[in-house]
DNA sequence: CGCCATTTTGAAGGTTTTCAATGTCAGTGG
DNA sequence: CCACTGACATTGAAAACCTTCAAAATGGCG
């Protein structure tokens, strides 16, 4: 059967998954290529300007996104204006979560982005025809929710110097994981940025990694790239000083 | 059709979900009256004594467990024996995650539990069939992905003061949730699982909850019922000291 | 009553924050 | 070219908050 033009979308609507950068690490990964012409038709593209943000926390929550291109910041702001980082994302991570509840944190874009968005209706029943696509959408979640309950426990009971310690191991092996050097790595963020993920201050921040520095377990060139003795900061997360 | 016996289990694995008592808060409550005798034999019952343990940090995941009856904390530990406590689960709460992986956490008994255990091979197998099932699952981890950002966000930035006052209003609007009185609130926890869950020591927050106590904003009958001046915890939360 | 676990309180100490100042670096315009 | 600017990073000193160690108080239970 040949796709039928539908009256609303244009046709790179629906051809526009076929060529999809993101799709290897995206949660629609699973999509059999002849069904994505279809799949396709239920989300639009869209651009956004280095920081504009994608949507506010408390805002009512109608659509779900998929990052294709570029890095995301989702976050919660509090009354006094301190903030909380709760990710940095990537190609292929979902946000604005599957409910139709308000959102619970803003998503601030860091340079250029694209995102796929998807209505909660149309992805409802998209999900309804396509049971391996729901599952695999649980899987991620799942394992999201791991690893926030890892950062509850850091952030609960670590030290600041564990805390960024763990954070450069941490990079250093998401970074392995797609297939970039392990070490050394390369820190997008300000060091303000990693003060308000970690749920410390600058200060802290900046006179941690200056120790560190000072004690020759990481190297550094330019504040960003780091060179880290691994099996030294590997050590120093389960000593017990 | 009349349900045929199976050869390997009995009778009752049959018909537990009929007159299920958490069914109503679980997972499984979208599951039709005449699918249960089916659904009943993926899984089975099993009864922990108090303080048992039903699964180890670090174990092999085999299983996904839904809890019938009792309470169970589900926690991880440190090297140095520091414990970060994740949650505090009721009947109806569904833990050891939908996944393959090692279990990132403890589960611990408090009082007498009974749970539903799933192999994850046979609960795969069940979720293909069941779309419903499966979004609603993915629902309510969503959901919990929620609450554990929130507590990224809680620990991170508030004070010992304001997480106390967060932990008591949440109590008591998740007793209002389930149908029980909402002030004054029942703590079932020791206040060194309180301090391990907010990711503090127990003087803390024993200290804490004394200057509540003197300041009149909560009165405390033996330690564990707590009347809340609710106006001006809420206040609390939102002024900027 | 006496025991034991839990909770509370006290005092000292340590870690992190706050406030303030200085340093660094890339971009801009004289 | 170099000084100026503004954002980001580092460092210092003092203060605040939370923890640690220690002791006393409370409360349930045999």
């Amino acid at each position: 059967m040949e796709p039928r033009r539908s009256e609303k979308n244009n046709n790179y609507s629906e051809i526009k998954c076929l060529h999809c950068l993101a799709k290897a690490h995206s949660f629609c990964k699973c999509i059999a290529q002849d069904k994505l012409p279809d799949f396709s038709k239920i989300s639009s593209q869209k651009k956004f300007k280095d920081r504009s943000y994608i949507f506010l926390q408390g805002e009512k929550n109608d659509y779900f996104y998929n990052l294709v291109q570029g890095n995301v910041k989702i976050f919660k702001v509090f009354e006094d204006g301190r903030i909380q980082i709760l990710g940095f994302l990537y190609p292929g991570d979902f946000f604005g979560l599957y409910s139709s509840k308000n959102f619970s944190y803003t998503a601030e874009c860091i340079g250029e982005v694209t995102c796929c968005i998807f209505n909660h209706k149309d992805l409802d029943a998209y999900l309804d025809k396509n049971i391996e696509l729901t599952k695999h959408l649980l899987h991620r979640t799942t394992n999201e929710l791991t690893l926030m309950q890892d950062r509850v426990a850091i952030i609960g009971r670590l030290s600041a110097r564990k805390r960024i310690v763990n954070f450069f191991l941490n990079i250093s092996s998401q970074r392995k994981r797609i297939g970039w050097q392990e070490n050394p790595i390369v820190l997008p963020m300000t060091r303000n940025e990693m003060a308000d993920y970690l749920g410390l201050t600058v200060e802290t921040v900046s006179r941690e990694i200056s120790k560190l520095k000072s004690e020759q377990i990481i190297k550094m060139i330019d504040g960003k790239q780091v060179f880290l003795n691994k099996p030294v900061l590997e050590s120093e997360l389960s000593n017990n000083s």
